[in-house]
DNA sequence: CTCCGACAATTAGAAAGACTAATGAAAGTC
DNA sequence: GACTTTCATTAGTCTTTCTAATTGTCGGAG
């Protein structure tokens, strides 16, 4: 067999790794670097490529290097396909070792950074299982992920949907809570008057929490003046920061945005009873006993890290038995 | 450089091509025929094939050849991939103010926490908008959001997608770095020396830097052993704190999820030239001149808060005029 | 059960590809 | 216009992938 069809005679993948690494770095010298190899072997690389697809990708004439036209094309198109190609190596990294030598855990988002070293910890050391992949994300991704079944347990709040072959394991119940500047000195048993000298920063209704906010805050017949929305709790804080806010939220919320010295006060809602629930969630029958070591542990971790930033706040929380 | 290259080193393009076709007709030989090749040729791809992945993908013991569990994955994946290849061969072959009373900016979440405060008095104070929507979110989700038009500016990380009708401004670029715990005494210059040690976390690959870095690794064919993913910094922090991890990230990164006086050394990675750069998009001709403010005001911030926290690796950061 | 035919795995050697090192030619800098 | 930086080119080495020929194995017919 001849083969002269020269135009597959090229290790394509290999070419948009470095077609890549040029493209970003927008200099055939420090993608070499980059990639380990001779400057010499990656302008080797280009020039087959685009010898290969029979148009420039870069315009040679200018330093900088620029990216053609199909160069530009290229680039979209090639981290399409790098990345199909990396989604394919790892799926069968998971597959490959398919009996639970890796556990998948998704965490609500605020409770995320303070349950990871710990959960680390116990899957590694007590439960003996060598991977962990752990993704924070919105308690709505969650039921989507474990459907799918790609995640095993999730640590979650307040889960809106069927819970038909799911086992529910609390956590703990905390309230939510007035969070203000420490220099402000006016009321706080009245929202309204609160709202006269601060406005409040909101989580956006794309966060559960947010929604349930806003809903709450609507059933309470609560207008309130809105000057900033964000979507995760530092952010929130942030604005808090900035002395001219306030905000509501949780323990759980605080733990995951505070620092050590941050200027704030934590009040009890004027409005009582207004609170939200943590819960462990996974398929029922399966995994043994992890599911509820995991969750025991993370009532633990919680609970540890409420007395530690917030001593005040931490005597409201309820852990279930 | 010793490069021990011949590990991972395989025609994935045209090994899953044989592969398809193997997989379509069920014979080795027939899918020689059909290929134009030899059946010599196609048991040795297939082979290979199977050594990369580590796992068998067809059930030999049947005489019409019977996939196994992970060649059926692998059929899928490799139909996509293959598409979007055929895609890319078939494009490329054609080718030869402040009266706004809202402002939503999208923030990469990793730069969220640090740049909200600075962007809240700014537009509160400078540009005199009433409003502010702030929303994190993987850089993935920014182009949706722009496209849809639900936000106005994106501060977002290597845009891999159609810019035109959008003007993207510079706001910085920073290589990325070697985090480790501060008692590790082993070598930092031997990546595969490192991993004896310590095991890597990673992003995983639904966040854009992990994706980022997986490739990176994979361009410089580094197989690295794997104890864990997270898909936030704090997360991938967090299990560096436990004393056994080691982790690959930038100074924007880091900020967003180091505290005080953590347990942490950051060392420059023995690889060169690998880095991420951030930007500010918004849609060309809107807006006047808030963009190009938002977009050094995100820049001021974020170098004042590398040169506080990570004094060491500001210095490599690049903040284009 | 055994033998046979069809098919797949192996081996060795040739052709092609990918890399390094060294050199030559531009572009950018002063 | 000389100097520096950066990319292209060339030659040579090592690796990969192919063909050709051979050996090994599955599965059905007698």
């Amino acid at each position: 067999m001849k083969k002269t069809q020269a135009e597959s005679d090229v290790n394509l993948l290999r070419a948009l790794e470095v077609f890549m690494a040029v493209a970003d770095s927008r200099h055939v010298t420090a993608a070499a670097a980059a990639l380990g190899m001779t400057q010499s072997a990656v302008s080797q690389q280009l020039k087959k490529l685009e010898w290969a697809l029979d148009a420039p990708l870069f315009n040679r004439a200018r330093r900088p290097l620029e990216l053609t036209h199909a160069g530009e094309i290229l680039r979209r198109r090639a981290f399409r396909i790098l990345s199909e190609v990396e989604d394919l190596r790892s799926e069968l990294r998971h597959v490959q070792s398919s009996s639970i030598p890796i556990l998948r855990v998704a965490l609500l988002a605020s409770v995320a950074t303070t349950l990871t070293p710990g959960l680390l910890d116990m899957v590694r050391g007590g439960l003996g299982i060598p991977e962990l992949s752990l993704s924070a994300g919105l308690a709505t991704d969650h039921q989507a992920a474990l459907n799918a079944r790609s995640i095993d347990i999730a640590i979650t709040s307040d889960p809106q949907f069927d819970l038909t072959d799911y086992t529910c394991t609390p956590v703990l119940e905390e309230p939510f809570f007035l969070v203000l500047p420490t220099d402000y000195d006016g009321p706080t048993d009245d929202i309204h008057a609160l709202s006269e000298r601060l406005s409040l920063v909101r989580f956006s209704a794309d966060a559960p929490v947010g929604r349930r906010t806003d809903q709450h805050l609507q059933r309470c017949r609560l207008d309130l003046p809105r000057s900033m929305e964000a979507d995760r709790a530092s952010m929130v804080v942030a604005g808090v920061i900035t002395g001219k806010c306030y905000a509501i939220l949780t323990p759980s919320l605080l733990i995951d945005a505070i620092a050590e010295g941050m200027a704030l006060r934590i009040e009890p809602l004027p409005f009582a009873g207004f609170k939200r629930s943590i819960v462990a969630i996974h398929r029922t029958g399966e995994l043994g006993g992890i599911p509820d070591q995991v969750a025991e542990e993370s009532r633990r971790l919680l609970q540890q890290s409420f007395e530690r930033l917030l001593p005040h706040a931490a005597d409201h929380v309820i852990y279930p038995a």
